[in-house]
DNA sequence: AATTTATTTGGAATGGTTCTAATTCGCACT
DNA sequence: AGTGCGAATTAGAACCATTCCAAATAAATT
């Protein structure tokens, strides 16, 4: 089985500047804190509000950012839990690591197969939805005997000015 | 115009375990040198053995292994050169840098468009090609309004030992 | 030959991430 | 309800690839 190293989000739209937040996203059958505990996990605070806030806001935060954004909420949270943590869900498939070049990893909540488009100017990174015929075509340059167990596909460029998304 | 982060490499064969040198590769226009001095830049012996060495061996090495490579030709080089050497051919489109997720940047001779393969066991990496029609399509997803200027597509799995290639 | 400019060099610094050892927490079992 | 035990969190040190810096060297230009 091919894993798409990729992260999700509805497609959004394009038609004017208003940033479209999900309406109906491919849900997890379970709750995050049954999946932890699935995996043989704890679900903890930490773990929780860190999803949520993976959840919240699917702008692609660094470690650093979640960690700013945390501590709104659990004041008392170290950076290395948040690492722990993010580790943790990447673990146990509810959130996804995504890197461009050696910048620092950003993560996102897990859904569909995906690409990723970084934008140079303003440092955002959008989520492009990959149809499945596409994957399989891609899967299909591969010679026999390479096995791929993930794929990841990511852009880089810029965006019109009034294809903002957010 | 859209350029593949990638490196290249001709179309190994997989028929038996005995890895394939290229044979006729898409050789740049211009020596190594010429490019070089095209770009402003001065051909030197350190960019000429790195760049060589990238030609000689294209197992995608990092700056370290490319490091003791080249010690054995200039043994007084410093990291510090090989790292603005590849940064400088990386520069002026001589080579180019890969990456897997957080890994160290390996370095490849530029030549055609490819995705790479990293098999998981091994540590290996290896270039596939890329069809072009595959390309277009790819770049197809984008919706309006995104302007890419590079494509990177990577695997991640492991390769039946029989198709072993180096 | 002298001057300017690019390149190399060693070592220090950087920055994201991981490791470590100690504390705290949550759950199971009395 | 109290206890014990493994899991999770925490602060800070350590790591490691890479970059920066300032001095030394080399190459091109005058």
């Amino acid at each position: 089985m091919v894993l798409i190293r990729t992260c999700d989000l509805e497609p959004f739209q394009l038609t004017d500047g208003v940033p479209i937040m999900p309406t109906t996203t491919t849900m997890p059958t379970e709750t995050a804190a049954q999946t932890l505990t699935d995996s043989g996990l704890r679900s903890t605070p930490q773990r929780e509000v860190i999803y949520s806030i993976l959840l919240n806001k699917r702008d692609h935060p660094t470690a650093d950012e979640v960690y700013a954004r945390v501590k709104t909420e659990l004041p008392s949270i170290s950076l290395a839990t948040v690492y722990n943590c993010l580790e943790t869900l990447v673990g146990c498939n509810l959130v996804r690591a995504v890197n461009f070049d050696r910048e620092p990893t950003r993560y996102c909540p897990n859904l569909r197969p995906h690409a990723h488009f970084h934008d140079e100017n303003l440092g955002s990174t959008y989520d492009i939805d990959l149809p499945p015929d596409l994957l399989e075509q891609i899967k299909a340059i591969l010679p026999p005997g390479y096995n791929a167990s993930s794929i990841e596909i990511s852009f880089r460029g810029h965006t019109a000015p009034e294809a903002a998304q957010n």
